[in-house]
DNA sequence: CGCGCTTTATGTGTGTACCT
DNA sequence: AGGTACACACATAAAGCGCG
């Protein structure tokens, strides 16, 4: 627990996380490891418990080693020792206030050499080649002195062949491996020079590839910012950096009478914490996002919270606004999908209704356009290549009307939270329905909402029976004055109506109903079943 | 192997509220 | 009365998975 301060709060808020002063996160279970080991390795990346982990199970020391000034830091070690952390002996014959960082590492290090040493941060303070050599003379002395029960805590594994633990934890997986130690490998170009530091800023090369199946989604499900659900027809693609998985996209077809195939949306993008900042999920997105659109000719829409990712696309060019941008998550009124989401993931829904969303549509460069449309199928392509630049230049009309309102993001958030507490208060007048899944929770639990958006005041509507079960609608409603009438509703709300009254159209081969207008006229007659009609059709 | 289930968020069509 | 903005409901493509 921390003391919720200023600082904290713009923090939570810029990653658009909510913070109450109170953070958890479960412990990894160790399980048992093998009796009398010489070397344990826990590795697992920065957060993921290792140091909890040392200090409930092997009693790590709240303390480094105590170094006396005036004396060298040679002089403190058992003999041997500094060979093996790989500390020459002119560094060695300094004090340790002399040293680096990275040689007081290795000279705390020397010290921990002994049974049941607890080293943390193993090797986070040299260079990867040094961190090899120094693994395998950590090694190398703990065999030769036959000592046990030295335990390290590392994010790194590149080093593991030349130390050949007797045990690996992954904090990360939960897995525990116990591994027979073989033969150390000699370490190129072994002599271990100090720590070079290169000012350059690295270029960064990510592989993004499609990946089969969704086998690798748990690697990433705890680190998506809002959700850990996914969509199981989503198409995984993994970003690679060098070996390490550090990224995820999926994509997923986009549903709609309209867009008939034509388009994807973006589904779930996750950069791992350990490379976040980095500019990396923008650019993994986008690279995944334009080949979809390039490749498979497909337009492409993407909807996310995300401040850094949305913000990237507002001041993009490749990328427009669609209706839906910069609104709340949208309420499907009392009656839609959203407000009836139950179950786990209920509060994280919940939390998504507050947050400004950000909705947008792909054009990409001039390059990727051309591609697209070379893509398409030759009998559509006209068509749809339309389609996409009717859309885009609706978006571009949005775009242009909303940078010249100078509405700031803040202004938008206030309208949504306004537009919120009206509807609260019209709960309040009503009260308050309860949801099921297949529809509203008995008879009579609708009354004064139902009216609201689908009933006409003062018209009798449908009294049905439909496979032995009641439909009956009394709309006697006063609408003016917003004051629930004498309604009953018995089965089920409007739309389930109208798919009942469609699909017994359908299974009569008439004409499905489109409008209200017409659900409204079938309504009017009253007291016919749809069986009866039916008949007539 | 085939079928059914599951999931998402858009544009469109429709109705409603509010302003001038 | 007309125009604009807002609000809600609907249909739906697609891939994997469980099940018979």
């Amino acid at each position: 627990s921390v003391k919720l301060d200023e600082c904290t709060e713009r923090a939570s808020e810029s990653f658009d996380y909510e913070f109450e002063g109170k953070s958890t996160f479960p412990i990894p279970k160790l399980p048992e490891v093998p009796e009398g080991f010489a070397i344990g390795l826990i590795v697992g990346p920065s957060g993921s418990g290792k140091t909890t982990l040392l200090k409930q199970r092997f009693s790590l020391p709240d303390e480094l080693p105590t170094w006396e000034k005036g004396k060298s830091v040679a002089a403190q070690v058992k003999s041997g020792r500094l060979e093996a952390v790989r500390l020459p002996a002119a560094v060695g014959g300094r004090e340790y206030e002399e040293m680096s960082k990275g040689e007081q590492f290795r000279a705390n290090l020397a010290r921990m050499l002994k049974a049941g040493g607890i080293v943390d941060e193993f090797t986070s303070n040299v260079d990867r080649q040094c961190a090899k050599s120094v693994a395998r003379g950590v090694a190398e002395c703990v065999r030769r002195e036959g000592i046990k029960g030295v335990v390290l805590a590392t994010c790194h594994d590149d080093f593991v062949p030349w130390l050949q633990p007797d045990w690996v934890f992954s904090t990360q997986t939960q897995e525990l491996l116990i591994l027979t130690p073989q033969a150390l490998p000699d370490v190129p170009g072994e002599e271990c020079v100090a720590e070079a530091v290169d000012f350059a800023r690295p270029v960064i090369k990510v592989e993004v590839l499609r990946h089969k199946g969704q086998g690798m989604w748990p690697l990433f499900r705890e680190f998506h910012y809002l959700d850990k659900t996914i969509n199981k027809s989503a198409v995984f693609y993994v970003a690679w950096w060098n070996n390490n998985p550090i990224g995820c996209v999926s994509m997923l077809g986009f549903p709609g009478a309209v867009r008939q195939g034509t388009a994807k949306r973006e589904h779930r993008t996750v950069v791992l914490p350990d490379y976040q900042g980095l500019g990396i999920g923008t650019r993994m997105s986008n690279e995944v996002i334009a080949s979809v659109f390039r490749g498979e000719g497909r337009m492409v829409f993407s909807r996310t919270a995300h401040p850094r990712f949305g913000t990237h696309r507002q001041n993009s060019d490749q990328w427009v606004g669609t209706t839906a941008n910069l609104t709340f998550l949208p309420l499907k009124g009392v009656f839609g999908s959203t407000s009836r989401i139950t179950g786990e993931f209920k509060d994280s829904r919940q939390k998504q209704k507050l947050r400004i969303c950000y909705s947008h549509f792909f054009v990409g460069t001039e390059e990727d356009r051309k591609a697209f449309k070379a893509s398409l199928p030759d009998d559509k392509r006209e068509a749809i290549y339309d389609e996409f630049v009717n859309v885009w230049s609706k978006g571009l009309q949005r775009d242009t009307k909303m940078s010249s309102s100078k509405q700031t993001i803040d202004d938008i958030r206030e309208k949504e939270r306004h537009k919120l507490k009206q509807k609260a208060a019209k709960e309040s007048q009503f009260g308050k329905t309860e949801f099921s899944k297949g529809g509203v929770n008995g008879p009579n639990k609708v009354e004064g909402l139902v009216a609201f958006g689908c009933l006409k005041p003062g018209k009798n509507a449908l009294h049905l029976t439909v496979k032995g079960k009641k439909w009956s609608v009394d709309a006697n409603y006063d609408r003016q004055n917003s004051v629930p009438g004498n309604l009953s509703f018995q089965g089920s709300e409007y739309g389930d109506v109208l798919t009942c009254a469609n699909a017994v159209m359908k299974a009569a081969g008439g004409a499905p109903l489109k409008t209200n207008a017409q659900v409204w006229k079938l309504m009017e007659q009253g007291g016919k079943t749809l069986q009866d009609m039916k008949k007539e059709c």
